[in-house]
DNA sequence: CAAGTGCCTTTATC
DNA sequence: AGATAAAGGCACT
């Protein structure tokens, strides 16, 4: 199967799924595997063509955000020349459009932990507690289902190596699990009200709630700060936040509520409803280029 | 190679 | 409200 994109609609599969905003897909040769459900595909990008196996056109659209009009959005949100060269840098970096399930996990996961060590992770995870699937000669797990990880011994999710989020881990699965939970609805609320609702979780607090916001529920104006986007507004937009407020940012390690709300705050009045695509591009930009 | 630092933070406590 | 400490362990230097 195919796709050709059109000019229009830039895409860079790469990049896309390189800037660390999904933890689980893995390159071998020139195609891309991924696992979404209990189904393993593959993708690769050919200049403006798109080819893939074991998965639908629909879902393939939808999955890497084909159906936003990237080009408006990014002249949406070209501000100034630090974002401008983000987006150059960048061009054509898309936000995923991942499962709600997958990623608050991986997220409540993710806190204070690099980027490698997430994967690592979650693929421990996948593999103790998903189920095996072979695709060309490769094996894959799919990502465990809420009712596995609500069962699992606290002991057996330490020793996928999550450290104390063992236990956030297991205690959001049973609420999941508890209420028969549909995380997806929470899409259809408002960017605040949704954000509070995943406030409830365990091991989840503003930062969780925006990646999860952005990165699965559709909400484009979440602008999840962590250090990295912190570093960056620091460099290049301090001078929209009073010398009294960076400085005190600046001497410590971690934010509080307060400041975060602050930071994310500025993000999206200042780049507007698209903020979580100017987050990506500043966080990759500041990760590698700087 | 050992030891130190940092990591897409949250929670508990004061 | 706001500050502070504690919480795995892995990867990188």
């Amino acid at each position: 199967m195919k796709i050709l994109l059109k000019p229009s609609y830039p895409f860079n599969l790469d990049v896309t799924l390189c800037c660390g905003q999904a933890f689980r897909w893995d390159k071998q040769g020139e195609w891309w595997y991924g696992i979404v459900g209990r189904n393993v595909f593959k993708i690769r990008q050919i200049n403006d063509k798109l080819e893939f196996e074991n998965v639908d056109t629909r879902f393939v659209r939808d999955y890497f955000g084909l159906n936003d009009d990237l080009s408006k959005i990014l002249s949406e949100i070209s501000r100034d020349t630090h974002i401008k060269r983000a987006i150059d840098t960048f061009y054509g970096l898309r936000i995923l459009h991942q499962n709600p399930w997958e990623c608050l996990i991986s997220y409540v996961c993710a806190t204070y932990k690099n980027i490698q060590a997430i994967k690592q992770m979650l693929l421990n995870l996948s593999r103790r507690f998903g189920e095996k699937i072979c695709f060309d000669e490769y094996k894959f797990y799919s990502f465990p289902i809420a009712q596995k990880l609500a069962k699992a011994k606290l002991q057996e999710l330490v020793a996928c190596g999550l450290g104390y989020r063992a236990k956030y881990v297991s205690e959001t699965a049973k609420m999941i699990c508890e209420n028969g939970f549909e995380l997806e609805s929470l899409g259809e609320l408002g960017y605040e009200q949704a954000r509070k609702e995943l406030l409830n979780f365990s091991g989840v607090g503003l930062k969780v709630a925006d990646c999860v916001l952005l990165f699965s529920l559709g909400k484009s104006e979440a602008f999840p700060i962590d250090v990295w986007i912190k570093r960056a507004v620091l460099k290049h937009y301090s001078n929209h936040f009073p010398n009294k407020f960076i400085k005190k940012i600046l001497d410590k390690q971690s934010l509080n509520d307060s400041e975060y709300r602050k930071l994310s705050l500025f993000g999206r009045k200042y780049f507007g409803e698209y903020a979580g695509y100017a987050q990506e591009y500043l966080y990759h930009y500041e990760r590698t280029q700087s």
